[in-house]
DNA sequence: TATTTCGTTATTGCATACAAAATTGACGAT
DNA sequence: ATCGTCAATTTTGTATGCAATAACGAAATA
């Protein structure tokens, strides 16, 4: 029935380890599930090896848990656990942005304006209209930050960290004042590459990411007390 | 030589990355060095698909770098990239200092100073002798430190850029003086959590990696004025 | 009825076989 | 001599088969 898409190459890692990724985040799998090897691989008409192989990589970027000789089950995300996430990327992403404030060239600037334009004009759409778009914008600013800043490691590290789908869950919970907020941060943090002032891109990244994580966490409070009626 | 230690899972997969990352940390493969998956299993007389295994996840953790339908490359470690990993150390484990100032159990301060203590005890043994057994106390006063904190997710994250091999290479980057400021920093550390001074303790645990960056960021600059000798 | 033991089954780990892609080297054209 | 082309070889990617280990369940005993 799914399949996943081929994905560019039609390698089948990619085909299984997009399957698999899509299916975790979007909850099609739930927490601690326990998935095997060979049923996967039949649904998607592959092979148990390539199956195999993405489990390792969602394992090693923390997706899955894997015991040896057992086999994986899908890693359960407590709220401390996304708590920890936006703490890391407050410290890093503010770091980047400062150092970005300090190397960032003009064209760089220039690209990062014309993206946070993109992100006000829709600011006034319905929420749901444009979410991928939004999301989409939104990784490209904080991408193309990180490679003004000249932190390749710290990309890899960011990217294992805050991953696109999670962004567009990010945006499912800001209410219509944040998604301006959100859309101002990201105008002060491009005046602040301009200033050259890496404490004042600093600070507004720093407002930007806890700002998130607080509409993430009044919005995990919110699914936690409704749907469940045990307590 | 080689054949590695059988590990004491006796499994595979575990030889093989085992053997990998010895050698690679060690410097046997140099950087930018084409593994082959065929002859690295002939070598550890295993099968191909175990070390293709290994392969992924030293790709995951950044100690090779993969490219599709090309073999791995052993990865190459730019002054900037290992400036970027101690950004890394220092932004975290300070975070982690702090929250630990704040929750850390009597039981928990009292094993920490202990392991301060033995550091200390160590300090004046000729640098060579006790190198193995420094790295070890010190690797599991960090560890402590972060399960004191209760912040598992930054702990898995920290295993992935704080290898134990690099930090025995730190020590050996230690002048005698160093050494004994490195012990001082921990038993300051200490003091911090027992007052359950966040800020103390997370400005302390700054110090201690800044003057760890130092001491590596020196040997660096040695190393690259003076002859190598690694091919 | 609860519990332990043992045999069956299912699932993972590893090895091998085959297919696809890339690298290499020789050859020929300019 | 240099560059480009193409085939031979090597190397990676995937599939399958077999062995080892763990999960499951039934039977037997207390």
């Amino acid at each position: 029935m799914n399949v996943a898409t081929p994905a560019k190459g039609a390698r089948a890692v990619e085909q299984a380890y997009d399957y698999l990724k899509n299916a975790i985040l979007s909850g099609e799998f739930a927490a601690r599930m326990h998935l095997r090897e060979g049923a996967i691989a039949t649904q998607l008409g592959l092979s148990r090896t390539p199956v195999r192989e993405a489990f390792r990589r969602l394992g090693a970027e923390g997706w899955l848990e894997i015991t040896p000789n057992a086999g994986v089950k899908v890693a359960e995300w407590s709220p401390r656990d996304i708590e920890e996430v936006f703490e890391v990327r407050m410290l890093i992403e503010s770091r980047v942005a400062g150092r970005a404030a300090q190397r960032a060239t003009e064209a760089q600037i220039e690209r990062l304006r014309a993206l946070a334009e993109q992100m006000s004009a829709m600011a006034d759409c319905p929420v749901d209209q444009v979410l991928d778009e939004r999301s989409t914008v939104n990784a490209e600013f904080h991408e193309l930050l990180v490679e003004a800043a000249g932190s390749q490691r710290l990309k890899r590290l960011l990217d294992l960290v805050v991953e696109i789908p999670m962004v567009k869950w990010v945006f499912g919970s800001y209410q219509p004042a944040e998604i301006r907020r959100s859309a101002a941060h990201h105008h002060e943090i491009v005046a602040a590459l301009e200033a050259h002032d890496a404490e004042w891109a600093s600070a507004a990244m720093k407002s930007h990411i806890l700002s998130a994580h607080h509409a993430v966490m009044r919005r995990l409070r919110q699914l936690d007390s409704a749907p469940n009626q045990d307590q």
